[in-house]
DNA sequence: TCATCGATGTCGCGC
DNA sequence: GCGCGACGTCGATGA
C-alpha cells in the first residue's frame, strides 16, 4: 500500500464525466491496482476512486502542465471497462509504502438472514398454533422470507426486515397480490417483521391489512442459545 | 489528517455487530474525527469505519491487553447514535499528520437528467405523433418525468430510469393511480423507460399495462449533436 | 457468468 | 430534520 499525501487534481471518465479541482488529499495506492482519492473530510466515500482491476501509468507532465505546476500524471485505467482516473500531482507532501498482508476480513453477527433463520425456528412468534410451511418461499417475483400457517389453517406470508420501511410493505404487498392468485393459498395474510418498523411503514401496513410484528433480536438469540443448550 | 499503519484488531457496535481479527492495516483520522479502517485490497469501502460526528478516546490498555501485545486503545464513539468503534493497536509501522486543508469537492457531469432531456427531444421515441406536455409535470406525491400526449389525444406519463428496477415500476404506478382520479387527464397510459430494464420490472409493468421502452443512451446523443448542428 | 437483493449503504434534494 | 430516490452504488448469493 503505498500513502501519498498531495496537491492534485483529477479527472474521471467512465459511467459518468467528472473532475475534481486542485486541492490537497490523500492518495492510497492498494497492493490491488486500486486507488482512493481522499479529502480529510466527509463520509468512508472517496472523492474519486479506481475499483480493481486496474493499472497506474504514470509519465512526465507535458510543458503546458509543467507550467501549471504539474509534477506528475497519473493515469489510472481499469482493466475491464473504459473507465478511467487521471490525476495530476502538484506539491508531494508525503509519500510511503508498507506492506500490510492479506487481511482476514471483516466478521458479522445480527443481519437480516439471522433473523429469518430465528424466526423460523421461533414461528410461535407470530402467534400461538403458527406453524412454518417454508423459509425463502419462491415467487415469480422473487422469494417470500417465510411462509407460514396459523392456528385456522389459513396462509400467513412474513416479510422480514432489519429496519422496517416503506419499501419492506410494498415488497410484501407485491408477493400477497401474486398469492392470493393461487386459489389453493388465499387467502394469505400479510406479517412485517422487523427489529424496528417506521411510523410510515406501520400506518401503510395496517391500512393495506397487514400485521406488524416488532422483532427483538437479543430476546430471540437469547430463546436461541436456549434452545440449542437443550440438545 | 492522521495516517497510522499498525497491526490492529477492531470491534463495532451499532447497526449491527462485527469484529475484524489482528491484521496490519491502514488507519486514517480525518479532520471531523471520523475513523476508516482499510486493508490492502478490495474496494473503496473500509472494512470498518466511523462517520462522523463522532470522537476518539485513547487510553492504555489494561493488563491482560497488555499481555495480548496491545499498546493503545481508541474507542470511537459516534454522538447521535450508540454506533461505537474499538480499536486495539499493537505495533504501529508508521504514523504521520498532514493538513489537507477544505476540499473543493467533486463537479459531476450528469447523465440522469441528461436522458430526460434527450427523451423530451426526441419525444417521437414513445411512437409516431407524440407531443410533448411537460417535463417534471409535479403531483401531490413527486413530478412524474414526462408527461406527453399520443396521437389520438391520450395522456401518457413517463417514469425515467438508468436502470429500470422493479421500484421504479411501483413509482410510475403510485403516478398513474394518482393521475388517473383526475377526470381531465384520465386514462393515463404508462410508458416505463430506461436504459435497462431488468426482466422482473418487465414482467412486473407488462402485468399492470405499462408499456416499456429502453432508451439507447449514445444513439439519443448522437440524434441531439446532429440536431444541435442544424441550429 | 448473470441476476437479484441487502447495505453500518452514502449522497443529495426537497419539504 | 425527515423522507425519498440515485448511485461510477458495492458485494454476496443463488440460478
Amino acid at each position: 500500500m503505498r500513502l501519498v499525501v498531495a496537491r492534485c487534481s483529477a479527472r474521471y471518465t467512465g459511467r459518468l464525466t467528472a473532475h475534481l479541482p486542485l486541492a490537497t488529499r490523500l492518495l492510497v495506492v492498494k497492493a490491488d491496482g486500486s486507488v482512493l482519492l481522499h479529502s480529510d473530510g466527509g463520509s468512508y466515500k472517496p472523492l474519486n476512486w479506481m475499483s480493481p482491476p486496474c493499472a497506474t501509468a504514470v509519465r512526465a507532465p507535458d510543458a503546458e502542465a509543467v507550467e501549471r505546476g504539474v509534477t506528475e500524471v497519473w493515469t489510472v485505467q481499469h482493466q475491464k471497462s473504459d473507465d478511467r482516473l487521471e490525476i495530476e500531482l502538484h506539491e508531494v507532501a508525503h509519500d510511503s509504502a508498507h506492506d500490510l498482508g492479506v487481511d482476514p476480513g471483516l466478521i458479522k453477527d445480527g443481519v437480516e438472514a439471522h433473523l429469518q433463520e430465528l424466526l423460523a425456528a421461533q414461528i410461535e412468534l407470530l402467534g400461538a398454533g403458527h406453524t412454518l410451511v417454508r423459509r425463502e418461499y419462491m415467487t415469480a417475483i422473487g422469494p417470500v422470507d417465510i411462509l407460514a400457517r396459523d392456528g385456522a389453517g389459513g396462509t400467513v406470508a412474513v416479510e422480514i426486515k432489519r429496519r422496517g420501511d416503506i419499501d419492506g410493505v410494498e415488497q410484501l404487498t407485491r408477493y400477497l397480490d401474486l398469492l392470493n392468485r393461487d386459489p389453493l393459498l388465499t387467502p394469505v395474510r400479510g406479517v412485517f417483521a422487523a427489529q424496528e418498523i417506521k411510523p410510515q411503514a406501520r400506518v401503510l401496513a395496517t391500512d393495506r391489512g397487514i400485521g406488524c410484528l416488532v422483532l427483538d433480536y437479543d430476546a430471540m438469540r437469547g430463546v436461541d442459545d436456549v434452545d440449542s443448550r437443550l440438545f
